[in-house]
DNA sequence: TCAGCTAGTTTTGCATGCAAAATTCAAACG
DNA sequence: CGTTTGAATTTTGCATGCAAAACTAGCTGA
């Protein structure tokens, strides 16, 4: 009776819920844009039913706001909001680093080390878009050596909201190579199975992060011509 | 243009999730029932449209499990659930602690302090369901002080979570009292705006109610007998 | 006796329809 | 010239309907 790991195709719902996500944190919808139900159903081919159901999941992951009898808009973040999620992002990924040095396996780490080096690759050559992909990767990665699937999903619903900002910023070569040391550092604490250094590097990790949400949020350049003209 | 408050009647969907999340978090809905969409939309007098929308947002909260095709059903917690929820719990409260010793207002501490009298006089009556009342506002307030909504809400969810197993747990007088002992504690720390020792203690305090909790699951008592049977 | 199959029922998932609220836009008014 | 008002339009929110999937129960055959 060996669970047999069917694809299981999800429920339209998971999967318009899954697609509106990923422009959202693209910022394809521009945050504080309007969601609208009749436009969107026809951009995704489906009814209005399974797209509402999955607009309430957006909302409760805070990835939209809902207004009532006005539907739903794209999260606008101010300035306050990008500091509270910061704060709880600093906090489970201080944590979950902490965890992760206790508990992270050597095929873990091995997996880890080789993103870590990939990376290295995409940074070398000025590929951003690469760079940001195993960026998360690596981080999810040790959220989930965290062994536990709390943080894990709670880290995933907080780092959404501020990723959509995070995927405007033009990492200025100071700033990438800093961030590039200090994931450097990290793969070093993680070997060392030093909980408090990992802790440590990264806070200042994600202060680092959340300066630069908060640059270019005062910048005004964050909330400017969204991309969302292009044609689905 | 002062932003009058008006009432706001929410939409059904937000009512409907209100009432399920109640009755899942008060065990009126027993762990592991299945929702049956045509009797909850009967018993709560809405069509199947926003009780699903409801649903659906119970998922994400985490208080219902989604099987593909065959509709919701409420979370058992395991073991390892509960170990997992209470190590973000304490993370959590133990952060806000922090928070809230550096940033709560003597007005906020003073509500804090009268809400924690109170409890007393509920635990000297032995007014178990009154004393389970106080000590969820004081848990929100000393969050609420720590200023950070996002904290709020994550604690709320996780929170909701353990509530249906924390509603069975008969408190014996031993830890009862302990724990209004580690309540006074933490007005104490409060008051000093003692940061370390807040945390300390609501450290302690959450691993002495995992430890009650995990007791009445280990006993096998916390899934027999499901208070559902009660006319709506 | 019991596994396996099939017809009948229930339940879920999604599409559609309709009423109420919000938005738009242009004409009327100050 | 800017503001207001109200009818036309759009959009949301909820109810209902229908098809597909999941259960149930009863039958057959080993």
């Amino acid at each position: 009776m060996a669970d047999i790991i069917e694809i299981a195709r999800l429920g339209l719902h998971d999967q318009v819920a899954a697609r509106l996500r990923t422009m959202l944190v693209e910022g394809r919808i521009a945050p504080g844009a309007k969601l609208n139900e009749r436009e969107l159903s026809e951009q995704l081919r489906v009814s209005r039913t399974p797209l509402r159901e999955a607009i309430k999941m957006l909302a409760i992951e805070g990835l939209v706001d809902l207004l009532p009898n006005r539907g739903a808009i794209a999260v606008k973040l101010t300035e306050a909001d990008v500091m509270h999620s910061f704060e709880m992002l600093a906090m489970l990924e201080g944590m979950a680093g902490e965890l992760a040095a206790q508990r992270i396996t050597d095929d873990e780490l091995g997996e880890l080390r080789a993103k870590h080096y990939e990376m290295l690759a995409c940074f070398t050559r000025q590929d951003l878009s690469g760079y940001y992909r195993l960026n998360a990767q690596i981080h999810a990665g040790i959220n989930d050596a965290a062994k536990n699937p709390v943080f894990t999903s709670t880290y995933r619903a907080v780092n959404a909201r501020v990723q959509s900002l995070r995927f405007r910023t033009n990492q200025n070569g100071a700033k990438w190579k800093r961030a590039v040391k200090e994931h450097e550092q990290m793969i070093d604490a993680l070997d060392a199975r030093d909980a408090g250094a990992m802790r440590q590097i990264l806070q200042l990790h994600l202060q680092h992060k959340r300066d630069t949400v908060l640059e270019l949020l005062r910048s005004g350049q964050a909330y400017t011509t969204a991309l969302s003209n292009e044609a689905g």
